[in-house]
DNA sequence: ATGGTTGTTTAACAA
């Protein structure tokens, strides 16, 4: 089995002595591992999918574009492998999921705010560990042309997602924000600034509203690990973008103030961008002392 | 400036 070289980050390099330890009677490991992955097609990623499932090892996934309806998902394949399937998809596009290998409760589909809202963009749960905690899968809306119908329905679906967000910080809850963003938080999140300049990822508008989510209380955990930039998630399948490095930040992890204070660990698996029929997206993940 | 790619689905659309 290939090895994914842990990337190192420089913010936690004093804060790595917390070693991944033996189950205990319970069967929980700890830290817990939580990733997200925009997989880009759930069928046609599924070998590289269960691949990065062995190697990688995460407690928690929340998969965006699986483009499959639920009765389509390899739900059988992803179980045997040892996890608890919960999808929300719709078809051809988008379309959202939560693996687990620890019992999942409570899980919710949609996000609130827009009864209408016909898109499969929102899952969440309750991850039941050692503790438990609340866990929001998203695939947040590209948004492109802006302006236009799209890029009015991205900053909808990011009042939407503020509210929800603000609801999580109001309880005081252990939870996490995973996923997609589509949004560049930072010109020091992309390769090149000038060339997103008038791009629904990176608009002003677009970043603004990723700030009033942010400052409610919440961590961007990568950006808490590694401020300088230069890490990215995503590279277009276009013009050479990956053996360029000209990529983007745009998958990211937000932790509450509850789950923040558990964070011991925070990366990207870069290396697998580089493999055979890869997604345009890395996954990242997340440690946390729970 | 344009085109370059991939997945779903089979002519475009979305990204």
């Amino acid at each position: 089995m290939a090895r994914l070289p842990r990337i190192t980050l420089p913010g936690l390099q004093g804060r790595r002595a917390l070693p991944r330890v033996a189950p205990n009677r319970a069967g929980i490991r700890h830290p817990m591992k939580i990733a997200s992955f925009n997989i880009n097609g759930v069928k046609a990623r599924l070998p590289a999918l269960l691949d990065w499932l062995k190697e990688a090892a995460p407690d928690v996934v929340v998969l965006q574009e699986i483009k499959s309806v639920d009765e389509a998902f390899p739900r059988t394949e992803i179980e045997d492998a040892g996890y608890q399937v919960e999808t929300h998809g719709q078809k051809s596009f988008n379309g959202v999921a939560i693996l687990s290998r620890l019992p999942l409760e409570d899980v919710s589909r949609g996000l609130p705010g827009d009864e209408g809202d016909e898109q499969a963009r929102w899952i969440e749960a309750t991850v039941v560990g050692r503790e438990a905690i609340r866990v929001c899968g998203l695939y947040l809306p590209n948004g492109n042309p802006a302006p236009g119908p799209k890029y009015d329905y991205k900053l909808g679906w990011m009042e939407r997602l503020r509210a929800r967000a603000e609801a999580l910080i109001a309880g005081e809850d252990c939870a996490l924000l995973a996923g997609d963003y589509n949004v560049i938080p930072q010109p020091e999140d992309c390769h090149d600034p000038a060339v997103w300049k008038d791009d629904a990822l990176f608009l002003p508008e677009t970043r603004a509203a990723f700030r009033r989510i942010t400052n409610l209380g919440y961590t961007d955990a990568l950006r808490s690990v590694e401020a300088r930039g230069g890490i990215y998630t995503f590279w277009d399948y276009q013009a050479g973008a990956w053996p360029k490095d000209n990529g983007i930040r745009i998958d990211h992890v937000l932790l509450t103030p509850q789950a923040a204070d558990r964070l011991v660990g925070c990366g990207i698996d870069k290396e697998i961008r580089g493999r055979e029929k890869p997604s345009d997206h890395v996954p990242i993940w997340v440690e946390l002392d729970l």
